[in-house]
DNA sequence: GTGAAAGCGCTAACAA
DNA sequence: TTGTTAGCGCTTTCAC
């Protein structure tokens, strides 16, 4: 129970007059500002116990001008990975003293303006984003006014922090596991075609690498576009994918959701994976363990990339004219049933 | 890009300047307060393009002591079905021009009690929460200062806004469709013995209705308590399940996860689902579709939830003294193949 | 129908 | 080291 000063929310005010202090003594202690006498401080914070008080986000955010409320943009919480993400920026923020906003933009580039031309007056302190669709281009023209970090895979620019994963070096990983396990003919899912800022482009190039070094081909044929990443395009996807002798013996997709749709199909049409063909995914989706077989794929390390892209924030907005920093947050490979003979 | 006063963002005062009318002038503007003439209407409204006005968000907090912001506090957001909630409460609150917080309490008295009694200078401006632990007696001594809504299965007092899903009935559902396909030997998974909050309380009392109906019977060795409701746990039960002839030829899973983690284990048996036992799980994650065989589960009405939750906190905000409102929101039995013979 | 003025809670600058 | 003062942006009386 908060007590309260006569029906109303207590004040700084209140807590000075119990103090026989100043309000401006209430929020030294508050904020561990200047030096205060042992003596006062203890009697402010046991005035601030006894009659309850709770700072007012209001007022802080009125004189001060920043909150410690930041937003995190993805684009869709139902997506097992940022789902996760927001988990652990959540997790994050509440030891940091902060609460997390989520804004969800459909990776539509409008939506990502909005929120990451976010005005301070809207009350929020900070900005995370997932940008899907916003280029070099269109975050060169935004002049954020708030702390801004982008979390992904592309770089975009240089005016921003930025917390990226690897995605190219993981698909290296990813390739490199499938040819040392006898895998030749390949197929990548989740491209769209002619778009580089979605998260199948990096991946895709990765793959090739390997497979350039390797002498090993991935036609233009074996790049299997799709206009989403979901479980539903997989199973679209996996209905038609040639396997087996005649077909690919490897199928590479750019999420976990891709993958259990293509692993859902092809048990539906008696493909065996992994005997006949292996499959991957990306993301390491909690459901992934449990599908059958068990899917291959790579995992992230959230509290890392959570941490780094906090800690940017916080950076930030003790030093707005620090030079933006980036952050290459670890990938690592998980091998399990979908990749594994025998 | 928001447009600037000076490099300083737009206020009222700007707004009534441009407008060459007073900052009151502009508020009743905003809020279609009172009768302004419509040729200065015109004007202010120009003007707030102009200058790129945006409301502070810190200002009116301050005067007028509530704020667009909702707080939604479920057990953890990973959990499909908490972040398909998360997604349509986050979608629904932004066509009202409200902004949700995330909370996560991992089902715990203290952090759902401390969620709960949020005071109005958090910021936030309601709560909306799913109760794990939350007895009717904790609630009953909290006087939430915030329009709060409880959703949920269980009743829990009369003192609160309250948006149910009928989980007896829907349990009731799930029996009889697997009685009337042939399923006679029924365990039940996902009851933590001696708790009565949990969701597995109510879903296991609808089994047992039907199963007394039927002649059937349900031994407390076929109520399967476990720790949590995730597919690890699943895994756990599966593992050990006693399946097909001389065993349970119908098991019913109080979440999703767990009857993912069940059908995994099952698989890696080589027990055959639906042949040998039948599976369902309940809250249609999307993943759910996905599985093979794809499960058979409980699906909820996740707008007519979320609206009616925003709907109580609107309401409330407008009368607080407004009589506690109960809203049941509709299920649904979605039959797939892990239930379907032939 | 419109404007002037006060004050919500807080903190930064300055004075003591 | 502590207190005084002013003002952040908004809305709400209350005059006019």
């Amino acid at each position: 129970m908060t007590s309260l000063v006569r029906g109303r929310p207590a004040t700084v005010k209140d807590v000075a007059r119990h103090a026989g202090v100043s309000a401006s003594t209430v929020s030294n202690v508050l904020h561990g500002r200047s030096s205060v006498a042992d003596e006062i401080r203890a009697r402010v914070e046991a005035a601030i116990t006894e009659v309850g008080y709770v700072p007012s986000a209001a007022g802080r955010l009125l004189r001060s001008g920043t909150s410690e409320v930041i937003q995190l943009a993805l684009p869709d919480i139902r997506s097992p990975y940022y789902s996760a993400l927001a988990h652990t920026v959540i997790q994050r923020a509440r030891e940091l003293g902060m609460t997390v906003v989520i804004e969800e933009t459909d990776g539509a580039v409008e939506q990502e303006q909005r929120v990451a031309s976010s005005h301070p007056h809207r009350g929020v302190g900070g900005t995370l984003i997932c940008p899907m669709s916003l280029t070099s281009d269109d975050l060169a023209e935004l002049r954020p006014e708030l702390p801004t970090v982008l979390l992904g895979e592309h770089t975009r620019g240089d005016a921003f922090d930025q917390v990226f994963i690897d995605s190219r070096a993981a698909a290296r990983d990813v390739a490199t596991h499938l040819v040392a396990t006898g895998r030749r003919r390949f197929a990548f899912v989740g491209t769209e075609h002619g778009k580089g800022t979605g998260p199948g482009a990096l991946r895709l190039e990765g793959v090739r690498d390997v497979l350039r070094a390797e002498g090993l081909d991935l036609p233009d044929s074996a790049v299997l576009g799709t206009p989403d990443f979901g479980r539903e395009t997989g199973v679209a996807v996996g209905e038609r994918l040639p396997a087996g002798e005649s077909g690919y013996d490897a199928v590479v997709c750019a999420t976990d959701e891709l993958a259990v749709g293509v692993l859902h199909a092809l048990a539906g049409r008696g493909v065996e994976v992994p005997r006949e063909i292996a499959v991957t995914g990306w993301d390491d989706a909690p459901e992934s363990r449990f599908v059958t077989p068990s899917l291959t794929t790579v995992a992230h390390d959230l509290d890392d990339l959570a941490a780094a892209a906090l800690g940017f924030v916080t950076a930030r907005r003790a030093d707005p004219a620090r030079r933006p920093g980036r952050h290459v947050s670890p990938h690592r490979l998980v091998v399990r049933d979908s990749t594994q003979t025998g």
